[in-house]
Order: C-alpha cells, then sequence, then structure tokens
DNA sequence: TGTACATCAGTGAACGCGCGTTCACTGATGTAC
DNA sequence: TGTACATCAGTGAACGCGCGTTCACTGATGTAC
C-alpha cells in the first residue's frame, strides 16, 4: 500500500506539478507548439532529461494542462444552472462566475484560448473534446427546466452550444481587457445584455 | 515612374507573394511561433537570408497574413448587410457567405483563428483592430434598419460584437468540420437556429 | 541607340547557439526477510 | 530492529542538428547622358 503514499511518490507528484505550473506560466507570453522542454526544466531547477520522468513531450504536459484548466469548470457551470433565481439573477451570476474564474485562473484561460485552435493536435483535440462535455451538460441542464418543455432534443443542443460560445467568447474578452477596471465592467455589461436577448428570443420562441 | 512598375518591381513582389502563400501552407499545421524563417525560404526554394529583403522577421510576415486573410472580408459582409431581403433569407444569405468563405479561402481563416490569441502579440493586435473595424461596420449597417429605430448606440454595439463572436464562432467550426458533407450542413442549420433566436430576441426585445 | 554607372533582389558561406534526446550514473526511498 | 537488495527520480555530459543573422558578393535591371 505504501508504494502508493510514499515520500518518493510525493516527491515526484510535487516535480511534476511544478513541470505544470513553470509550463503554464511560460505559455503566458509563447504558445506550446513552441514552447521548449529545455525552458521548463531550466525554470523548474531540474536537468532536462528527468522531464521524461513525467511526461513523454512537450504535447504531453500541455494535455494535463486542458484537464488542470478545464476540469474544476463543469461544478462551477453546474452549480449555475441548477439555480433556482429568477432569469435575470441567473444571467447575472453566471457572467460573474466566468469573470471571477477568469480573475484567479488568468493564466489557465489564455491558455485554452491560446491552444483551442492551435498548433498541437493532441491538445486541440483534448480541449474540443472538454467542451463538447460541458455543451452536453449545459443542454442536459436547460432540458429540465419547465419553459423548455416543447423543445426537441437538437434545438437545445443548438442552444447549449450557443450558450458555451458565448461563454468562451465572453472568457476571451475578459482576458483581452486592459487591467482599468471600467474595461471588464463594459465587458461583463455587454455579456449580460447578450444573454438577455437571447433569454427573450427563447421565450418568444414558439410564437415567432 | 517606370521605378514603380518595372520588371525588378514585379519579380519582387512575386517573390513576396510566394513567401506569404508558403507561409500560410506551413501554417495549416503549426502555429505562427513555431515557424522558421528557413522553412519557408525552403519551400520557396530562395537562400534564407533573401527572406530580410521583405520582411523584418517572421512576426512581420504575419502582419501582412492578417491583412490579405481579413481584408477582403469587410465587402462580403457589407454586402450581406445591405441586402433588403426578409430576415430569413438574410441570415441563409449570410451563414452560406461563411460557409463558402471559409470552403475556399481554408488556410487563412484557419491561420486567423489560430493566431486571433495565439503567441505573437502584433498578430494578435492587428487582427483584433481588423475584428473591430467589423463590429464598427455591423453596428452601423445594421442602425439604418428601420426596426432598430428605438436602440441606444451601446445596445447596437452589443448586437454587432455578438454577430461578429458568433460569426467567428460558426467560421471555427466549419473549420474543424471533418469532410463529409453531413457535418458542414449541421454546422449551418445550427447556426441559421442560433441567428433565427437572436433575430426573435430583437425584435421582442422592447416588449420584454 | 549606346555606354557608363547605380541600384538592389537574391546568393552562399560562415558564425555561434540552444535545442531534444541518449546514456550510464547516483543515491535516497522502498521492500523482503 | 537490522541488513541486503531493488527501484527509480533526478544527474550531467555528450551528440548531432537546424536555427536566425551577418556579410561581402553577383548580376540583372534601371537611370543618366
Amino acid at each position: 500500500m505504501s508504494h502508493t503514499s510514499g515520500v518518493r511518490q510525493a516527491q515526484k507528484q510535487k516535480t511534476r506539478q511544478a513541470l505544470l505550473d513553470a509550463g503554464l506560466q511560460l505559455l503566458e507570453e509563447q504558445s506550446l507548439s513552441s514552447l521548449g522542454l529545455r525552458e521548463v526544466t531550466r525554470l523548474v531547477g531540474i536537468a532536462p532529461a528527468a522531464f521524461y520522468r513525467h511526461f513523454r513531450d512537450i504535447s504531453d504536459l500541455g494535455v494535463a494542462l486542458v484537464q488542470e484548466s478545464l476540469g474544476s469548470l463543469h461544478a462551477v457551470i453546474l452549480e449555475i444552472l441548477v439555480e433556482q433565481d429568477e432569469t435575470d439573477g441567473r444571467i447575472d451570476r453566471a457572467v460573474e462566475a466566468i469573470a471571477g474564474y477568469v480573475r484567479h485562473r488568468r493564466p489557465h484561460m489564455r491558455f485554452i484560448a491560446r491552444e483551442r485552435y492551435g498548433g498541437v493536435k493532441d491538445v486541440r483535440v483534448a480541449i474540443a473534446a472538454e467542451l463538447d462535455r460541458f455543451v452536453g451538460e449545459v443542454a442536459e441542464g436547460l432540458a429540465s427546466r419547465p419553459e423548455y418543455g416543447g423543445w426537441s432534443a437538437e434545438d437545445m443542443r443548438m442552444l447549449a452550444e450557443l450558450h458555451v460560445d458565448h461563454m468562451v467568447s465572453t472568457a476571451a474578452a475578459f482576458l483581452q481587457a486592459p487591467d482599468r477596471p471600467g474595461a471588464e465592467e463594459r465587458i461583463a455589461r455587454t455579456a449580460r445584455t447578450q444573454l438577455r436577448l437571447i433569454s427573450v428570443g427563447c421565450r418568444h420562441w414558439d410564437s415567432a
């Protein structure tokens, strides 16, 4: 049993995390396909060859970063979907949740925005798979609300895609925002209005 | 006068275009920050040093590619905005225009999607500026329609941003689509439905 | 038209450099008895 | 508890390689008279 929780395992895990942290830090100013293995190990303070004890290559590290970046978002999204607030309150909270996520996990979100269509296939595939899971979860969450009773599964999925795309666009806009606090508030206001517009569209969808 | 149209100028222009074409081709499978100057000149068939007769460095070539990729889109967008069709016909044409653009300028669009948040600042800035111009043009185009008579300038800009974001998301989805023709049609249908949803939202905006 | 000189796109060799990967190794941690 | 052996994360030197950039150059094109 001790072989899963010994000092050696813990140390290895710590080094692995240090490699992920260093990679993420270096990726703030470049993209994955130009990130060097030696750059990462240099920042961590270990020999280049040690890298191979943890990852096959740099794109393998990239895939691990995808999980680290998007894994914890599922819980956040589900929480908002389940809320029993009236629409406007829910919209306000959803936008604030995105803003908060970008604010305190900025490097992770930048990594996702940058590599979603980036030059490393394995990473693109991993991100697409994760976003696809989000679409499924949002579709399911929305479907459970009474107001979407008459909607087809395809329409629910279309609406979920619109919401996930909008979420990503909004997160990217927050990322680009300069440090002036006014810029962030402006993006939040735009996002809220856009969501309200979509919500109005849904409410009048049948009568269109 | 001949110094602007001589054989020498024409030859130089031809080489410059060959460099842009080669760069774009190589960027289908990697991102700009890992693209090598020697790679590009090798594909064109000239000496590495000749590169400097045309561009300061690779990111300079990237900025030129932004203009080549997005420059011709203004005309397409304006044309759709100006159409006097009823809403549904206009939506169908808008989506078809995006599909067509992606279909026959696939490498250009992939470049834009990849570098919009990519690792090269000058290129990111150039793309952001161009998309911002689109937002302005769309806002102006929509504002001229009677149904938006009561809308504030800020709301028009919000709506234009939603449309440009949606256009980019849709173009990116087309890019990702596998070669099966069904996939493309599915994306088009989703995009059209989403636009119709937004359109319904606009029509009932006041009464919300 | 012809001649003498200027321009400049493209050449090819050379440079120093950092890269990814390999390898036999070290020594702390883990295991068996 | 103590001892002898196994494991394996991290080392450090070495390798061949392609990179970006520089430089003096060549020779076709352009200009002046």
